[in-house]
DNA sequence: GCGACAG
DNA sequence: ATCTTGTCGC
């Protein structure tokens, strides 16, 4: 077992099926601290024009996923495309694990997208995770791509209470590491935790999500995402990109 | 052993 | 994550 899981892990990391449905715990474990090791968040001065929005949608007890990405523009926040994918993934929800079970059928939507966004926003975390690489990490290191996590709850880290106005916000630390923010995305709402997941930092993931606020609570990229898997779920909109 | 636990 | 009406508070 140990010899399979050996090669079954190196095959994983270089298979274009992305077959994670078949990987146990330990397995995805000692993937996440491989992967870990190419994650790259150091700041940088990024010039975005266009940004996108990352999430899945599902029916409880059902393997069947949608998977989507809205595209905006950036600053302005107009929507400008979209990709749609239906998926079946195997791999339990277990806390830790995230990206095992939605990061293939977001790569696929990736792939079909026309034009590729500068930032991807994931709905989840992207460094604030037990091993440094929640589903936004995981995915940018997979495709290359810078992006981000926003998540509406917190995995594992501590953090104080951030001020009660829209743009308050305090780290989020593991002992002595930060890695992330709690942001007041809404006065006198409960905040959304924002970590840098690759090919950009842990001030740029701030400034960022401080420029993806719009009316509600969860950032545009998100919430977009969100309304649009959501529809694609209930079948009001078809597979595909656009 | 106990509590915590993204979507 | 998803199923759902009303209700409390600013």
């Amino acid at each position: 077992m140990f010899v399979r899981g050996i090669i079954g892990i190196l095959f994983a990391e270089i298979d274009v099926m992305e077959n994670y449905d078949t990987l146990s715990i330990p397995e995805a474990t000692i993937l996440q601290n491989e992967l870990r090791k190419r994650v790259d968040i150091s700041e940088r001065e990024l010039s975005i024009r266009c940004i996108g929005g990352a999430d899945i949608s599902l029916n409880l007890y059902s393997s069947t996923i949608y998977a989507g990405i809205i595209l905006l523009s950036f600053p302005a926040l107009q929507p400008m495309g979209w990709s749609l994918v239906k998926a079946e993934t195997h791999f339990p929800y277990v806390p830790g694990y995230l990206a095992f079970r939605e990061v293939p059928a977001l790569t696929e939507a990736w792939k079909r997208l026309a034009i590729k966004p500068d930032v991807l926003i994931v709905d989840g975390h992207g460094i604030a995770h037990p091993r440094r690489l929640g589903i936004a990490a995981h995915f940018g290191v997979e495709t290359g791509q810078p992006s981000m996590g926003c998540a509406k709850k917190l995995l594992t880290g501590k953090y104080s209470e951030p001020g009660l106005l829209v743009g308050d916000h305090s780290p989020i630390m593991a002992g002595t590491e930060q890695i992330g923010y709690a942001f007041r995305s809404k006065s006198k709402t409960a905040p959304v935790f924002v970590s840098p997941g690759h090919l950009l930092g842990m001030e740029n993931s701030l400034q960022i999500i401080r420029q993806c606020v719009g009316k509600y609570r969860i950032p545009e990229p998100t919430r977009l995402a969100h309304e649009l898997v959501n529809r694609f779920r209930r079948g009001e909109l078809p597979e595909g990109a656009g």
